[in-house]
Formats: structure tokens, sequence, C-alpha cells
DNA sequence: GCACTCACG
DNA sequence: ACGTACGTGAGTGCG
């Protein structure tokens, strides 16, 4: 029976299930089932008891896939289900509404959405088990579904009059721009337009294009050669402030108002558990994990995520250097392993290492090396990608990888072994045995064959680092709800937790916190260090 | 609907 | 002599 729209009378038909959705021993089976906990919360409905979901069961399967229901059916089941536009139209502002859609039809559609989803299950719950990820699925990816329920449902405050009133302060500032650009260009294009902005510089302006690379015959624009070309043609260095400032108010300032539920006056944004092949999370409309930080001007937009009231503040907890932590931790390093022992700062202590000085000597243009190739070893990438990243030369970024692995050998024994583990098994997995199969690992073309041995390196540190905050989220929320806390758990952003919390139990809180983020994998060889900071908004609690 | 660009970890 | 450094999502232009 379709619920009706109105309030009561649909709320009348929930509870007559409300003793089913909540048994702790019935089980619920479903696709996607975040969805329907976060529908039943809406109606004052917990979720309860064991539930499995093929979505996730699918992701934890075969996470470079698909995992949506048509999918799954045409893939698994060889049927073609009725699809969803077929009864309600193509997304979009025309689209239909269930209820208007006869009941003869509802019907065919919700037993066939059942049907298909318990042949899934059936079909499934065998490959979990064939590829030990059975643990990993009970323990961590559905539990977790109840996490992320409840962090949308509870959704982040904005405060739109703040960024409204940015939005006019850039507008003046893009429009000044613009003249200026235009100015110097002495003709008028759209400087919004890539293919304008190539056109304008290197065809009509006669400026010498640095042949970076051409991808569809279009001249590239992007960061790295305007700000090249910026050191002599002062216009590039304006048209890349204009764009920075044109995303900065389009994509944030002026999205996120808009994005505010009527309802609530909250922001709900969506965190997606079957995105991302590695294990991570993903956010969307809006994304809440792409939030500026990096630049003056975009700081500012933090300043608009705000507590839910006056009686909460923002705490911010993350994770320091953790996936450096964690190759340390999967390679067993001793030299990286030792650094973190005691403390140093690792990109400090690289610098040390690989030019051989004194870590009271290390300089600052010595650090900032370090730190690209700590990074670039976590992304598998060699000589000729360091040597772009550090505008050096192809030989000097050698030796500079060739210092580094001296100093750290047993980074260097883990890449290769585990690109021959992957060779061997034809996957990689996480600490928590979350697995990615790799298919190209063999390929004959070096391009793809390349491709598979950095996803080889790099999914078991940025997997594990998904499987240690996901673990922590679960075990939060699990204290969160016998410490009976009114604080909630509002984003998560990688390596970072918000919460919006009641003042009177923030210092309770804290120390859970820490404890509950540090301790998610247990006896790790490398400490686990977490920062905490409070504040009016999230730029003052990062 | 794709390419480009750019925001984050 | 190179070749997209890993993982995402969103806005814009343009065909």
């Amino acid at each position: 029976m379709p619920v009706p729209a109105e309030r009561a009378e649909a709320e009348a038909i929930v509870q007559e299930f409300k003793p089913l959705f909540e048994s702790e021993t019935i089980e619920k089976i479903g696709q996607n089932l975040k969805y329907d906990a976060i529908v039943l919360k809406n109606y004052g409905v917990e979720l309860g008891g064991p539930y499995w979901d093929t979505m996730l069961a699918h992701y934890l399967w075969e996470p470079d896939l698909r995992h949506n229901m048509n999918f799954l059916a045409e893939t698994y089941l060889q049927y073609a289900p009725v699809k969803i536009e077929e009864l309600i139209g193509k997304k979009g502002v025309n689209q239909g509404n269930m209820r208007d859609v006869p009941l003869e039809q509802i019907k065919e559609y919700a037993a066939e959405d059942a049907d298909i989803t318990i042949q899934l299950r059936d079909f499934l719950a065998p490959k979990l088990n064939d590829n030990q990820l059975e643990k990993l699925f009970r323990e961590v990816e559905t539990p977790l579904v109840k996490v992320l329920a409840d962090v949308e449902y509870a959704g982040v405050r904005i405060n739109p009059h703040f960024l409204m009133e940015y939005s006019g302060v850039l507008a003046e500032k893009i429009v000044a721009l613009e003249e200026k650009v235009l100015k110097q260009a002495g003709f008028t294009f759209n400087i919004a337009s890539p293919k304008q902005v190539g056109e304008a510089l290197f065809d009509q302006m006669k400026i010498p294009y640095p042949g970076k690379k051409m991808k569809s015959g279009q001249y590239s624009t992007d960061e790295e050669i305007l700000s090249e070309l910026a050191l002599t043609h002062p216009i590039c260095a304006d048209i890349l402030a204009h764009r920075g400032l044109m995303k900065l108010k389009s994509t944030y300032v002026d999205a996120l108002p808009t994005m505010i539920n009527p309802k609530t006056g909250r922001v709900h944004s969506q965190f997606n558990q079957t995105i991302a092949a590695t294990g991570r999370l993903s956010s969307q409309n809006p994304n809440l994990q792409n939030i500026p930080i990096r630049t003056i001007e975009g700081r500012e937009v933090r300043k608009a995520f705000i507590p839910r009231d006056a009686d909460h503040v923002l705490l911010s907890a993350d994770y320091s250097q953790i996936e450096l932590r964690l190759i340390a931790e999967i390679s067993g390093d001793e030299a990286m392993l030792d650094a973190f022992q005691k403390g140093l700062d690792i990109h400090t202590a690289t610098a040390a290492g690989v030019y051989g000085v004194p870590l009271d000597q290390v300089t600052s243009d010595q650090r900032r090396a370090a730190k690209t190739v700590n990074f670039s070893i976590i992304y598998g990438a060699g000589a000729t990608n360091l040597s772009n990243q550090l505008g050096i030369k192809r030989a000097e970024a050698k030796e500079l990888i060739e210092n580094y692995f001296k100093q750290y050998s047993g980074l260097k024994k883990y890449m290769t072994d585990i690109v021959e583990f992957a060779r061997t098994n034809g996957y990689v997995e996480t600490l928590l045995g979350r697995r990615r199969k790799l298919r190209d690992i063999d390929s004959r073309n070096g391009m793809m064959r390349s491709m598979a041995e950095r996803i080889a390196i790099n999914t078991p540190i940025q997997g594990t680092a998904a499987d240690l905050i996901k673990v922590a989220m679960i075990n939060i929320r699990e204290a969160l709800i016998a410490g009976n806390f009114q604080s909630k758990m509002i984003l998560q952003v990688h390596d970072e937790l918000v919460f919006d919390v009641q003042k009177d139990e923030l210092e309770r809180l804290k120390p859970i916190i820490f404890d509950k983020m540090t301790t998610a994998i247990p006896n790790l060889k490398v400490p686990i260090l977490v920062e905490m900071g409070v504040g009016e908004n999230w730029l003052e609690a990062h």
C-alpha cells in the first residue's frame, strides 16, 4: 500500500510497521538501506536489528564497478528491471511522484524490487565469504550505514547572510579583474571559457604557447601553465585570480545558501559509502569534503559553517599525517617508525635524512621538497613526476628518490613487495582486509600496468586510513548513545571528523572522541595522533 | 554529455 | 624518452 502524502495518515501506516523495522531479531534485506533508514527516521522509526545491504556487499566484492540495482540485476541475474523513469519520468523538475502512479504498476515495481534484492543477497553472500570480506562487511560497512544516516539527518548549520554578503564582495572583485584583463588584452572575450582564454593568449596576443600539452586540439590554460606565464605576462595572473574567485563564488559562496533545507534550516549532504574504490567516503549535494582552506579568500567560506545554536560549538578532530603513519606501519620501515615514535615532524626528519643534515639545520626548501617526496611515495609516482612537481631536473629527482629509499629502505621493499603481491593474487588489501582487484596488473599496455602498480601501492594506505576512521565513527556513535549525549557528528572529511557539541558536554566528550579515534585499530606500532580544535565556526575549530 | 578546470584529503 | 602522481564532486562552456 502506498504511503499517502498526508502526514498523519502516513504516520499511522508507518506505525503499523514500526515493530518490524525496529525489531532486533527480524533481518531486513535491502539495496542502499541508508536511504530507507533516513526515510524511516523522518517518521521517528529507527532501523533496528540485523540488516543486510546488497549495495554494500557488491561494493566490497567489486569496489571498482557500479552498484546500482539495475546494473547488479542485469549483470548477475540477467534480468532488466522496470526503470523508475518509466513510472515517474526522468530526473529533473518535471519528474513525477510515485503517488500518482497507478497502484497496479507500483505493485509490480515494488514486488520486482523485493524479489531482485533477495536474489542478489543469495548471489552476493558467498562472494563475501569466498573473499574473507564478511568481517569487514558485518563489523564496519554495515554498522556505518546507521552512522551515516545520523550524520546526514543531523546536517550542518550554515550562515547564509554571511555568504550572501561575501558574494557581493567577490562580485565586485570579479568585475574589477574582468575589466583589467580585457583592458590588457585590448579586445573582448569570455574569461570563463578556457577555449577563448587559450585563443586570446596564444592566437590573438601571440604569447608563445609553452607547449606543455594539447588535449583535443585546444590549448591548455590550466593553473600550471598560466602561473608559469604569469611571471612574464601579468594578464595571466589576473586570469588566474579571476578564475579562482569565480570558482569560489559559484561553487561555494552562492551555492551553499541554496542548499539549506527549508524544513530544518540546515544543509544535509549525502555521504556515499560505495563510490570510492579505496574505501573512502564521498560527499555530494553539496560536497562538503572539498570546502576551501588553502587560500585566504577560500578559508572565509569555513566561517559560514556554524554551531546549531548559541548553546553549541563546533569541534574538529583530525588525524595527523595519517597516511604516512600507516605506510610506516604497513611497510614496517624502521626509520620512519622511529621518527614517528620520537614524535618528530616527519617532513623535517625526512629532509634531514635525505640531505644528510641535522634536524635543526633543515631549511624550509628542504622540508618542502621532502614533503613532496613523502607524498609522491604514497601515490607511487616516479622520478619524472617528482621532477615536474618540484621543478627540478629528472636526474636530480632520481637522486632524491635514491637517497629517500636509502633512508627508508623498508618503504622501497614495501613498494616492490606489494606490486609482487598484486601480480600473484590479483588484488591488494588493507589492514582490515578490504580488497581491490587489479585487473590491469599484468597488462601488456605499459600505461595501464603502471597505473595498476600505483593503485597497488596507494590503495592499502588510503584504504587503511578509510578503515580506521570508519571504525572510529562507529565507536563514537556508540559512545554518544551510551553516554546519552546531545552532541552530534556532522561531517567526515577523510581524516577529520566534525561535531556539533553542546557546550555542557564538551569536556566530557573530547577525551572520548580522542580515545575512539586513536584506538580504532589497536596494537599498531606507529603512534596515532589526533588534533582537536573548538570554535564558533569551522575555520576557528580547525 | 564531455572536456576542462579546480576545490578538498 | 616518457606517461594521468592517488582518491573524489561541481560549475562552466560548448557541441
